[in-house]
DNA sequence: TTGCTTTTGACAGTTACTCTCATTTCATGG
DNA sequence: CCATGAAATGAGAGTAACTGTCAAAAGCAA
């Protein structure tokens, strides 16, 4: 995915940032999220709690930086022209999901299990979903050769990111798993659902 | 729309609410969410800022507090049952709009421009959306003689909300104004796009 | 007025985050 | 290999959003 690293320095960074996340996650999971506090997390990854700020800005951050989205947008982007937009996600998800290493998955699940389980992190998710829907829209409109705020176009990716969103175990209910693959059928289905139209009317 | 608090205890305490919430959306406006303080909101306020803290449970909530959904929920459930769902919501919203009294129509487009404006008012609206989509494909279900948690239901009610939430004035732009007279129009367009069948495929 | 309950304010404590400054750690040209 | 500049780190002080406790004040009811 990314460049290896040259330098010293930035292996060093990389290593930091790597070891603060991989023991928040740990301690996240293991106490609670409140329970936790940076200063434990900065202990146990052997850094000041002035470094943990440095490499993310937000206790929050450390399990929300999500790489995914981009890559998602551009196998949406890189579907030929033809086909309709609802069914370039489709498939642009499942290549997305199909190339995904094993330990990227179950990273990304616990990931999922966290941010889902947690009020404000689920919060901050959605934020980033409603930037989704904007690339989406984008994304729709310059495969149909339209501008990139074209009103329908937005709608569509409203109606789809909806959709999706929908279908993702919601909170509150207690048995939060993250996604898995169970629910990546749901996400499909849902897809088809709305492309087939939805009993609405 | 609420029953007049009888005891003089009951009217204090309504009065201390409105104070508070009166005083911080001045203040937000004039200063900025972030830079204006608990504190600065207690004093103009005249309380202490424990009191402020009994009334909302976060600085947030001051803003947050909605009791337009419920209402629209209403509405929905209230809506013929021969009536297709998107068409019912569509046109429970042109009732719940057209009910509402010029002030509280005024008080929502400020609390609007605020919560579009800061990041974290965002977020948390959008949680509160979701919560509106369990409820929404609840009436559905409901509406369809089919359980609460109905797959197809979930997907429309996500949709719907999805196609309307893609529709406000996103943030970042830069000019947001609330929910304007025109906001309400684009609104109800979503839904006649959505309900005539999108352009997915 | 006299008790009882609810509301309030003062205060101390925790935690996430910000800023500043001195020290250490790496990179590099000689 | 070392001197010099740049970047990363740690320490510490400060702010602001909360939380919990306790005693004083205000409404209520007899």
């Amino acid at each position: 995915m990314t460049a290896p690293p040259t330098s010293l320095r930035e292996r060093k960074k990389a290593k930091t940032r790597a070891a603060i996340r991989e023991h928040a996650m740990r301690l996240f999971e293991e106490q609670g999220y409140a329970q936790t506090t940076v200063d434990q997390i900065a202990d146990a990854a052997e850094v000041s709690p002035s470094t943990f700020f440095r490499y993310f800005p937000t206790k929050e951050d450390v399990v929300l930086i999500d790489d995914v989205d981009a890559v998602l947008i551009d196998a949406v982007r890189a579907q030929p022209a033809e086909v309709p937009p609802v069914e370039a996600i489709r498939r642009a998800m499942r290549q997305v999901f199909d190339d995904m290493s094993p330990e990227t998955w179950e990273f990304e699940r616990r990931r999922q299990r966290l941010v889902l389980g947690v009020p404000e992190l689920r919060a901050r998710m959605l934020q980033q979903m409603t930037d989704a829907i904007d690339m989406v829209a984008a994304v729709i409109a310059e495969r149909a050769g339209l501008p990139s705020d074209d009103f329908s176009a937005r709608v569509t990716a409203g109606a789809t990111v909806g959709a999706l969103l929908a279908v993702l175990p919601s909170g509150g209910v207690g048995h939060i798993e993250g996604v898995t693959p169970g629910d990546y059928q749901r996400l499909e289905k849902a897809l088809t659902l709305l492309q087939d139209g939805l009993p609405l009317g």
